[in-house]
RNA sequence: GUGCAUGUCGUCUAGAGGCCUAGGAUGCCUGGUUGUGAUUCAGGCGACACGAGUUCGAAUCUCGUCAUGCACU
């Protein structure tokens, strides 16, 4: 049994196997499906931690690329970990940095003991590696850290999904000899292999050889369709440990959550609630909706009448739409609170429905949903 | 009333006879955004005040009309 991190099931649909469950860390109780707002730079974009707690998040996620950069891993650890850092007491996950070194691109050189980098503000070369990453997030001091990977942009060739899947192996290993905290932080491995199968199931055989307290899906939403992503969720998440967590990394959409979690997804990450939010979109049960649009000008009513997040108790469309019109910041905010609250609130239903034995029925009305969303969308990609 | 000046997208403007079926910014309208290089990106709408002339050719030069501003009466 891990120290840092005991998981169990509470319940598991016989229709889907979809799970509902519990971990415990050192700095509380996390039930799943459970979504987790991100916070990149120890905060979340244009919200508070207050607003955080009020969007009833159990856990948020960090990053270590971010916080290694500015202000520094040391730094953090001198203010006494993350958690007095930034003023969160509960659990915190942090990325590796694997991705977001992915996702510089052009800037990155990669090797057999890691990558070498440019800040993307522009300076001198970084390197990161599996054992600098390990170390970084133990000064850090987050309750789960993540394996250090390499990630590919899909559509990958089969030949470079199966070298950077065997590299991610390989650092793997470095990481689980060089995580020096086991008692205190649970380290996830993450499983690679682009959008092929025969990749995905030899990832999940070689990442949980190891005897870890949990197991992620990476490389998912890096260019693919919508559909693709759904064929890896679906054929990679059943392959994984039944008594381990399953965290489903940078995923995503309401529907895709509801989807990963009819797949057996335990933990989802995204930027979209924040990012979209900052943009003027709103998750709402009837769509995604944009406030920037001139239509709620005078729609005197909140985002969705049964939400319970501080926006819709609050706030009319009309005024977000005006904050919006005005690049009042404000709306940002507002927006995110709200978007946070519904993907929280998604899983969370999920979870409900799972115990109580309908969820067969709730994931059918997400499909009505997500439907009838997607004809809308497309309607107005035509105009 | 007289003199002078000025009239270009809704707004601010680029423009000095062909590089202009008029460019930019902003605004407005539509979209995109999935382990945040992202309070952003992409596309669209939209004007030479009006009328005559000069010229092969006018937003640009001339005249008139209208409008606005300033000064004087």
């Amino acid at each position: 049994m891990n120290k840092a991190l005991q998981f169990e099931l509470d319940a598991v649909c016989p229709w889907s196997g979809a799970r509902a469950g519990r971990f415990t860390t050192p700095h509380g109780v996390v039930e799943t499906p459970v979504f987790m707002p991100v916070g990149t730079n120890g905060a979340l974009k244009a919200v508070t931690f207050d607003q955080v707690r009020n969007c009833d998040a159990q856990i948020v996620l960090s990053n270590s690329y971010h916080l290694y950069l500015r202000p520094g891993h040391e730094l953090v650890k001198e203010a006494g970990g993350i958690h007095k850092f930034i003023g969160w007491d509960k659990p915190i996950l942090t990325d590796s940095g694997g991705f977001q070194v992915f996702s510089l691109d052009m800037l990155r050189r990669i090797t057999e003991e890691g990558v070498f980098f440019k800040d993307h503000r522009g300076g001198r070369e970084h390197f990161i590696g599996p054992a600098k990453s390990m170390e970084i997030q133990n000064f850090i001091g987050a309750d789960i850290i993540m394996a250090f990977d390499d990630c590919v942009k899909n559509p990958a060739t089969y030949d470079e999904a199966l070298a950077s899947m065997e590299r991610t192996h390989r650092w793997l290993q470095t990481c689980v000899e060089h995580h020096a905290r086991a008692d205190q932080q649970a380290l996830f491995g993450i499983v690679q292999g682009s959008m092929y199968e025969d990749l995905r199931s030899q990832s999940v055989a070689a990442v949980t050889s190891h005897d870890l307290p949990g197991f992620a899906i990476g490389g998912v939403a890096v260019g693919e369709d919508r559909s693709t992503i759904e064929r890896i969720v679906g054929y990679t998440t059943p392959l994984l440990p039944e008594h381990k967590p399953r965290y489903l990394m940078g995923v995503g959409t309401p529907w895709d959550i509801s989807y990963a979690i009819r797949c057996g997804v335990d933990m989802f990450d995204c930027v979209s609630p924040t990012r979209l939010a900052r943009h003027g979109a709103a998750f709402t049960r009837a769509g995604r909706i944009s406030l920037r649009t001139s239509k709620y000008a005078k729609e005197f009513s909140p985002l969705e009448d049964d939400c319970q997040c501080f926006t819709c108790k609050m706030h009319t469309k009309a005024y977000l739409h005006h904050l919006f019109r005005q690049k009042e910041q404000a709306g940002g905010t507002l927006l995110s609170i709200h978007n946070i609250h519904h993907l929280i609130r998604q899983a969370v239903e999920c979870r409900q429905a799972i115990l109580n034995g309908n969820f067969k029925q709730y994931f059918e009305a997400q499909c009505l949903l997500h439907e009838s969303d997607q004809v809308a969308r497309a309607a107005a990609q035509m105009r």
